[in-house]
Parts: structure tokens; sequence; C-alpha cells
RNA sequence: GCCCAGAUGGCGGAAUUGGUAGACGCGCUGGUUUCAGGUACCAGUGGUGGCAACACCGUGGGGGUUCGAGUCCCUUUCUGGGCACCA
């Protein structure tokens, strides 16, 4: 007899056997409904550690339970494989790009095997390959054609450590996403995608994803940034072009005692041509010296500073001068560059007044104040208006309609909607990413690239330097003929966000060697939208808002059929920790695939992975813990090693003959039912799925001492099956040598009898003023009244009543009964 | 500063609808088997008191609603996450 079961020849000759057999591909038709569950694919950076078989165990569970429960389940993966790690790694080390790439891919690929997942591999893409990026860029063709992709010159975010500009999204708290450094601002002509244009629909649409996080979603909802106010003309004392500002707050506008704009702001020339030499020297170097400032250190880590102008703005109702400053707080790219500033009413404008010795005249009164008193502070709430002409008196709401009537009438402002959502900027100076489709003629100018050209292929590593935009230093590469006049023109050298790819993948997956289509709109007609789709949080404002907005754009061009949303229903799953700490090279913490595998075998490692926490919650990575996995598993196969080779007698679960065969058939549906639960709830709490299988077989090692009953082999044949979504090569062995000569994974999960479920006796809890002083056995059924003699019969409940008659009865049925006396 | 989520034994966690708090596992303690070892088996394990029956306390702190609160309400502290001059 095995001390152990043999947890490695079996794993090994499992996986073997399901790629040898297919098991795991899955047909475009099928009888049973469509499921669509969907890890979020890998970046391939070399190894897979716990953290991904975490991710990748949960989506593997969801995928089989889905299969065993009848669904067509359509569980893909591939390479998010263009990126800077590659390149860099291509720079330290001197190795291609894409040799390091797809190293890493065969490597990892190997790993998901090793782990037992259940993806169908005929599937696969990974988007550094031609046939993958080509339709990146007839993508991007499409959203030309439609003007949602253009190119302009603008402030972006510069990142000097990965030497590209990166998207307003990949910016953290002032930091570039990859590599931590602080980001600088240049203005570059960038190419960017109208996003904004979707703005309202991607914040409307949030309220239908009722599948998603509201944390998700509360995320999305805040970058969006929807805020409804009114936009308002300046005329500016000797100039014909007036300032627009944007302002939620049009019942303050009385109170605006200056103008504020960014520095970039294309009326500055005209204000400093008609300034004096002082001044023009003073706005020179004010905006010089913000110029290259991050928006960062312009907004957070800055005081409040700004020059006049020497303009003077007139206030459109008031008729007053009101002077125009530059202002270092303006952001250049938010509400026109312009604002108007009332100091009384804002903390921002507060500040700067006070800086600057501008007057603060009050216009609001709080509901409770009498009279107007000087203020130490800005009151930014709502109240009643004063020293505002016609509008005085009125309350805050009312005054922003009337007033806002009143300037559009006048032809002096409008209704305006303000998004904080910048377009998505996706030019990246870099070589491993997917080239523009564009070139820039003399005679033509910008010329985009018909579709027959493309692919236009990344040209061989070996030209590029590491300086400057690396495409740019390749003639090969950048010198071209126009494709309108033939003369000769330049390639444009940007490469591609790598969000660009990742915002459609999902598409691709359905039809993967389509050569004439990124996907057939029927195949998307059929198996979209993900039904269920499983990965890590940090993407909520990236990879997830992206997506949504392509998939809108596709909905629009009648390429994907039905709803206009990707994704159904979405679950962030927790970081694995070790000695609470994140895994990384550095700290030399990481715990590896292979190590895990080979020490504990991969059937523990996804059971511990999964036991450990929620998944949705972080986990710590402990050995003693998954030794405890190890350890069922083990007394699994005891409880089970007996029956090998033992015909089958029938598949029917025999009625129960005594109590404890009983438990054991009722503790066989308690798996099944958890199981069933938490998959259909979508709450994928297996943890305590687990807990109920190690209940399970607590019992049945019990019943193995005792002479076999019905009950015993009814619980060790259905065993494989209640298990095979968690731990799939065990099952599948166990299966197998218990005489079934097809793989556990195409059987019918176990339907939970409800019959088996229900107790004939029960606990009754007795509770006298709401404490419990006694449990005493009853059966099922028990009726208010016999509850109550049993209770009263009861030595300590006496006791408890002292002699008193109740006064009330609170009776739960089959559970409690509270005597208030 | 604003928004969101959370806090339960020595540890990870369970308690899905207000109804037995601590399932299950880890660790620890005692025992069995074994030449020995443990990744085997059995039992015990929230705190205090008690031989025991049992009693009291106990889900971050304080208050409340209720026959009854880990669960609902108010308040407060701490932890994690997001946003952060967006006019």
């Amino acid at each position: 007899m095995l001390k152990m079961y043999d947890f490695a020849a079996i794993e090994r000759k499992w996986q073997s056997r399901w790629e040898r057999d297919r098991l795991y591909r899955t047909a475009d038709a099928s009888e049973k409904p469509k499921y669509y569950s969907m890890d979020m694919f890998a970046y391939p950076s070399g190894d897979l550690h716990v953290g991904h078989a975490k991710n990748y165990s949960l989506g593997d569970a969801v995928a089989r339970m889905m299969r065993m429960l009848g669904y067509n389940v359509l569980h893909p993966m591939g390479w998010d494989a263009f990126g800077l790690p590659a390149e860099n790694a291509a720079i330290d080390r001197g190795i291609d790009p894409a040799v390091w790439t797809t190293e890493n891919i065969l490597n990892m690929r190997r790993q998901m095997r090793l782990m037992g997942t259940s993806f169908d591999w005929s599937r696969e893409i990974a988007t550094c390959e031609p046939e993958y990026y080509r339709w990146n860029q007839w993508l991007f063709l499409r959203l030309y054609e439609r003007g949602l992709a253009y190119k302009r010159e603008a402030p972006v975010n510069w990142c000097p450590h990965d030497r590209t500009v990166l998207a307003n999204e990949q910016v953290i708290a002032g930091r570039c996403w990859r590599c931590d450094h602080l980001v600088e601002r240049r203005n570059l002509s960038q190419w960017f995608l109208r996003i904004t244009a979707y703005a309202d629909r991607l914040l409307r649409d949030l309220d239908r994803l009722a599948g998603w996080p509201d944390r998700t979603r509360t995320m999305q909802r805040n970058w969006i940034g929807r805020s409804e106010g009114v936009a308002v003309k300046f005329a500016v004392e000797g100039l014909d072009v007036p300032i627009e500002v944007f302002t939620t707050r049009a019942d303050t506008i009385y109170g605006a005692t200056f103008l504020a704009v960014a520095p970039e702001h294309p009326i500055v020339p005209s204000l400093r041509a008609g300034t004096s030499a002082d001044r023009a020297v003073a706005i020179d170097r004010f905006a010089a010296e913000l110029s290259s400032k991050s928006e960062l250190e312009r907004t957070s880590l800055m005081e409040k500073q700004g020059v006049f102008t020497g303009a003077y703005a007139i206030h459109p109702l008031s008729r007053e001068r009101v002077p125009i400053w530059l202002a270092n707080y303006v952001l250049a790219e938010y509400g026109g560059g312009a604002l108007m500033g009332v100091p009384a009413h804002d903390e921002r404008d507060f500040d700067f007044a006070t800086k600057n010795e501008i007057p603060i005249v009050q216009v609001i009164l709080p509901d409770t104040a009498e009279a107007a008193a000087p203020l130490d502070a800005s009151f930014t709430e709502d109240g009643r208006l004063i020293a505002s002409d016609a509008f005085s008196e009125m309350s805050s709401g009312r005054a922003r309609e009337a007033i806002a009537a009143r300037l559009a009438e006048m032809g002096a402002g409008e209704p305006r909607v303000t998004y904080k959502l910048r377009d998505w900027l996706i030019s990246r100076q870099r070589y491993w990413g997917t080239p523009i489709p564009i070139v820039y003629c003399d005679a033509c100018g910008e010329v985009a690239v018909p579709d027959d050209q493309l692919p236009i292929l990344l040209p061989p590593r070996e030209h590029a330097t590491g300086e400057g935009s690396p495409l740019g230093s390749i003639p090969e590469f950048v010198n071209t003929t126009c494709p309108k006049c033939g003369g000769p023109a330049r390639r444009e050298t940007d490469t591609m966000d790598t969000f660009f790819e990742s915002s459609w993948y999902y598409l691709r997956y359905l039809d993967p060697h389509n050569d004439r289509m990124p996907w057939d709109p029927q195949r998307a007609a059929h198996w979209m939208p993900i039904d269920q789709y499983i990965g890590g949080a940090e993407h909520a404002v990236l990879h997830l808002l992206y997506s949504r907005f392509f998939y809108k754009f596709f909905h629009d061009e009648g390429w994907v059929a039905g709803g206009d949303e990707p994704i159904e229903r979405l679950f962030h799953q927790g970081m694995v920790l070790r000695d609470s700490e994140k895994m990384s090279k550095s700290r030399g913490n990481v715990v590896g695939i292979d190590d895990t595998a080979e020490r504990h075998g991969v059937d523990a490692m996804r059971l511990f992975l999964m036991y450990v926490t929620p998944p949705e919650e972080t986990s710590n990575w402990t050995d003693a813990g998954i030794s405890g996995r190890v350890r069922l598993l083990n007394r699994i196969w005891r409880a089970c090693e007996p029956h090998f080779g033992v015909p089958a007698s029938d598949a029917i679960a025999p009625d129960a003959q005594d109590d404890s065969d009983k438990a054991l058939l009722r503790a066989v549906n308690l798996v099944a039912k958890s199981a069933v639960d938490e998959t259909m709830t979508r709450r994928f709490h297996y943890n305590t799925t687990i807990a109920k299988l190690d209940e399970l077989v607590n019992l049945m090692t019990a019943a193995s001492s005792q002479a076999p009953s019905p009950a015993l082999q009814y619980a060790v044949r259905t065993l494989p099956i209640i298990i095979a979504p968690f731990a799939p090569h065990i099952a599948e062995e166990l299966w197998e040598r218990l005489g079934n000569k097809t793989s556990v994974h195409l059987e019918r999960y176990l339907e939970p009898d409800t019959r088996a479920l229900t107790v004939d006796e029960i606990t009754l809890v007795v509770q006298i003023n709401g404490k419990v002083r006694a449990r005493i056995p009853a059966p099922a059924g028990v009726t208010e009244e016999e509850a109550l003699a049993l209770a009263l019969a009861d030595p300590n409940v006496r006791s408890h009543l002292d002699g008193k008659e109740p006064r009330k009865r609170i009776y739960v049925p089959g559970k409690l009964l509270n005597l208030v006396a």
C-alpha cells in the first residue's frame, strides 16, 4: 500500500491523455447553451507563480463546473505579447524581443498545462504575431475613417525612464504605471482615440452592468467624471475673441472677480501682444517654467501661482471689468483651459485670490445666516443669493437655472456637459508594438495605408537603436512610397499602446485563424458577451474601460450583435502574498509553479489556493497550508483504494439504512450543493465547498473502519465527479480505477438530492430571554406545542424560568424556541 | 480631503434571508500505531471560574433598535483600495 498517492505520475498521465484526446476543444456549434468563460490573458514575463495559479485555478474550476452543468463552455488563453519588458530585456541582454517573448510563451504555456487547466489551445493567440496585429492596424484604420483616431499636438505625459508617452490612465499619482518614475509633460504631436465621444454611453451603461463589482463601476464613473454646467463667454477688452469658461456654479457668477487661464490657452499670445514689455516677459517666464512640469507637479505639489496679463474681461451680467490672470492651477485640457475665479465660493480661487490680493465678493449666503460677514474661508455649499441683481434672494439651485437661461438669451452662455475623461493617447515611441498604419507624403500629407497593404510588419530588431523612436532609426522601414500618389513618403514610426490589442482579443478567440476579417460577426453574435470574465482589479480604468469603448464602436459598426457591452459578469480575484508581502524576484519570495507542482502536486496547489481564502481576498501562501490539502488528497485516495477494481453495483443512490449512512449521503450532497450554488450565484466561494468536502472525507474515513455499506460505496463512486472541477487529475485517476472507461470531465455534475439533504432530527434551541439554555434533540417536524412541552421538561430551562410563566413565546420552526419570562 | 471595501480564537477563515458564533483547515496538547520518523489514526483546543452540571464574558471601541444582533441603524478608531486643484 502506497503511503502517498503518486501525484506526479498521475498528473503527468492525465495531462497528456487530455491533450491526446483533445478533451477541451470547444465546438462552435452545439445543442448546449453557450458559456464564454474567460481569464485575462497573460503577459509573457517568463514564469508563472502561484499568484497566477490562483487566478487560473478559479477560472478553470468555473469552466469545468459549467461544462459539467451542461453548458458549451469556451475557455481560451492567449498572450498579451507586445510591450516594454520584452524590449527592455532585449536592450539589457542583447536578445531580440521576439525571441525573448517566444521563449517565455513556450515556458508559460508548458506551466499552464502543468497546472491542469482546461483551456482550448486551438484558439491560442499572441498579439505580437502579424496574424494578430494586422487586425490591430485594420481596426485602427476603421477608427481613423470614422474620425475616432486622430493626430494632434497636445501636452502629454512623458516617462523619461521608459522613453515614451503614456495615456492618462497609465499615470498613477503622477508616476508611470510600469516603472514608477515621475512623468514629465511634453508638447508632442501624437495619435489619440476619441474615447470621449463615447463618454456619455460609457457612463450611462455602467448602470446596466449589474454583474460587475460596484467598486469597479464606481472607479469608472469617477474616472469619466461627468459634470453638468454652463460654458460662459467673457468678452475681452480690445480683442474680438471672448474667453469661454466652464462652471458648475453659475449661481456664483456675480462673485467672479477674475478669470484664470492655463498658460497653454490659445488666447495667451494675443493677450501677450497687447500688454507691456514687462508683463510679456513675466508671461513668458511663467509659461516656460510650467511647460515641462507634469500635471502632478503643477497641481498637488505646487502652491497657487499666477501672473496678471494686464488684460481685462467684461463680466457678461454685471458688466464689470474682471482681470485676466495666468494660473498654474488651471488645467489646459479641462473645461477649455479657463475658469472664472469666484474666491468667496471656491477653495482654490480663495487661495489664489488671497495670495494675489484679488477682491473677494460674497454672493451666496448660507441658509442659516442673516447677513454677509467677512469670510476667512470660502463657502462652497449651496445657499441663497445676494448682491446678484435680479437673481438675489434665489436659492442656488434656482439661480443656476435662471442665470444659465439669461446667459443663453444673451448669447453669452450655453449648457455644457464636461468630462474628466480625456482622449486615449495610443502613440508609443517604442519598438515592440504594432506599427501605426499611416504614411506622411509631402504632396498628400497624412495618408492611411490601404487594407491590402496590411500588415505593416515590424522590421527586424537589429537595426533599431535604443534612442529616440526606434523605428525612426531604420531607413528601410521609414522610407516608403505614398499609397495615393506613389511619391516618396515616410512611415509613422510610433507603435500602438498594447492596451489597443487587449481591447478586442476576446473577439479574436472566436475566430483565431480568420485571414479576411478580425472575426466573423456571426461567431460574435453567437458567443458574445463574455459570460464570466476573471482578472485583476488593477485594470478597472484601463483595459476594462478601453474594451467597453471598442465594443461600443464594433456594435455601432454592426460587427457584433446584441448588446453593446462585452462583459456580462466580472470577477476580480485577490493577490497571493508570501510572508505578507507581494511576491517579487527582488525580494526572493516568489513561489513558483514548477517547484510547487513537484513538491506537492498541482491538485493540492489548486485546492489550497481555492481553500485558503474566498477568491476575491488577498491570500497568504504557507507551506503548512498546502500540506493540509496534500493530506486531504491522500485521505481521499485511501478512502477510495479498497474499492478499486470492485465492479460498481449501480449508479443510483441507495436508501440510507442508519444514521451514519444518512450522514454520509447528506455530506455527499452538501458538497455538490455548495459547488453548484457557488457557481450559479457567481460568488465562487469554493473555500466553503472544499470545507464541506473535508467533512465528507472525515465521514468516509470513519465509515471505512466499519463493514462496507452501500452508502459508502455510493460516496466513493460519486467522489470523483464532485471533486473533478477542483482536483481534476486525482478525480480522473480514481474514476478510472473505479472501473469507468470515459473521462470524468465528460460526466454530468451531481445534482443535489433534496431528499438526501433533509434531516429528520434537529437540535431544538431553547432560549430564555434570548439566552440559550438548552439544546434538545427533536423530530424535524416538531410543532410549537411539542417544542414547548420538550422545553418545559428540561431541568435547565425550568431552573431559569424559576417558576414564572413565559409572557411571550417566539418559535422558529425546526430551529428555536425563545421564552420571555 | 473625498469615495469604496473591510475588522470574528494563536493563524487562515465559516455563519448566503436578524435565530446554536467559531464549521473546515493550519498550529498546538494528549494518546494509538511504528525500530524510528510523519505528509498515519483517535481525542481535545475562544477566555474566566468550576470535579462536574453549568455560569459569566466574547465577532475593533461606544451607543441604539429587537424576544433575539457578527448580521440592521448612529457614532468612532484602525487597515486596505481608488481618486486627488477636473472649475
